[in-house]
DNA sequence: CTGATACCGAACAATTTGTACGGTAACAGT
DNA sequence: ACTGTTACCGTACAAATTGTTCGGTATCAG
């Protein structure tokens, strides 16, 4: 991708971060992006459809590439089953997001969190899909599998948003701990 | 409350609710809620400061009055415990959400339903709170008080989430059935 | 019957939005 | 180094939205 059009959408995607941080998203206008971002009305449109357009390709690359990282880890989570306790994808991704790439934080911890989190699950979804779908695990004989991963990833998702909320007090490896006990019966 | 207040404000959450069917809340404007309501536009403001407050209103009245229901029900959920079967809160609110009173489904299924659900969620953790609170159910050995609330009240949500956004094929027994397996070693 | 109050409708400035234009600077390939 | 392409800038513009003001009318409660 040309370096300019690089520089200008990071420019974008940082201004937009940093008044996400202050106001709420609907408060927001296209100009405040601009002026903070420090570029021509018109580059913005270039770029952007409109605002909702940018908030999504953001959650897009931000989300995706967490996701990404994780996807081609190998599929632990074998406690003893396997005989090697591998750490869970889920201490990954708590790790992951306690060093705070890319300003990823900033977002979750958000006003409109919410909007955030939505993309979260959403990626997220695909990814206990494919680290699941294959060991059977997703295998109830009571629930659907579709409800099990909905369950699944929304708790993970709520689980890492109340760890935020309260200032993330927790390492990661206690929260993940709270989360494997509330999933003790099902996973 | 005058008459006339009574009128106009459940005119304009008609239109509002009406709208955010079409439409997601960021695209409906303030003049199409006027339109749809059909009245003055002074009146709107008299009502409503912005359309945030709007929806902060139309939520809190609408899932205000479906917890207090729920909030004065005996503290249920004995099972087999008490000997008695009694139906669980939770059962009740399904049931409840069912007769889809003041069409509070059709926005649980709009576009943008985080942000009911988000409402939903925040009036159900204080519904769990004192339904739960003095039975000492609630004192996990390892999760902290404030986890639990938040995982049972999310996890609940987003059941309703999934079951409505399938078409609600499954009965609101069933739907119970799913979720309380969920929370078997935590409730 | 009467005072209070909620509504209407029109008008208003200010802001925001999305688009169009020509000019300038940075890019990629030869 | 040369050249065509592309991204950016700045300004300007029409259209829509927002939030407020005001006088007139209808409805309310006592």
């Amino acid at each position: 991708m040309d370096r300019r059009q690089r520089k200008t959408r990071d420019a974008i995607f940082g201004a937009f971060t940093r008044l996400l941080e202050k106001r709420a998203y609907n408060q927001i206008t296209v100009q405040e992006i601009i002026d903070e971002a420090d570029i021509g009305r018109a580059t913005f449109y270039a770029h952007f459809e409109t605002k909702d357009y940018l908030l999504k390709d953001l959650c897009e690359e931000l989300f995706g590439h967490i996701i990404d990282t994780a996807i081609g880890l190998p599929h632990g989570h074998c406690h003893y089953s396997c005989g090697e306790k591998s750490d869970s994808v889920f201490l990954h991704l708590l790790r992951h997001l306690q060093e705070n790439d890319r300003n990823i934080l900033a977002l979750l911890s958000s006003q409109n969190n919410e909007i955030f989190l939505q993309y979260f699950k959403t990626n997220l979804k695909k990814l206990i899909k494919t680290q699941f779908a294959d060991s059977g695990r997703l295998n109830s004989s009571t629930l659907p599998e579709d409800y099990l991963v909905n369950h699944i990833s929304s708790s993970f998702v709520e689980t890492v948003s109340w760890w935020i909320r309260r200032g993330m007090r927790e390492t990661p490896e206690e929260l993940d701990e709270y989360f494997e006990f509330t999933m003790k019966n099902i996973l």
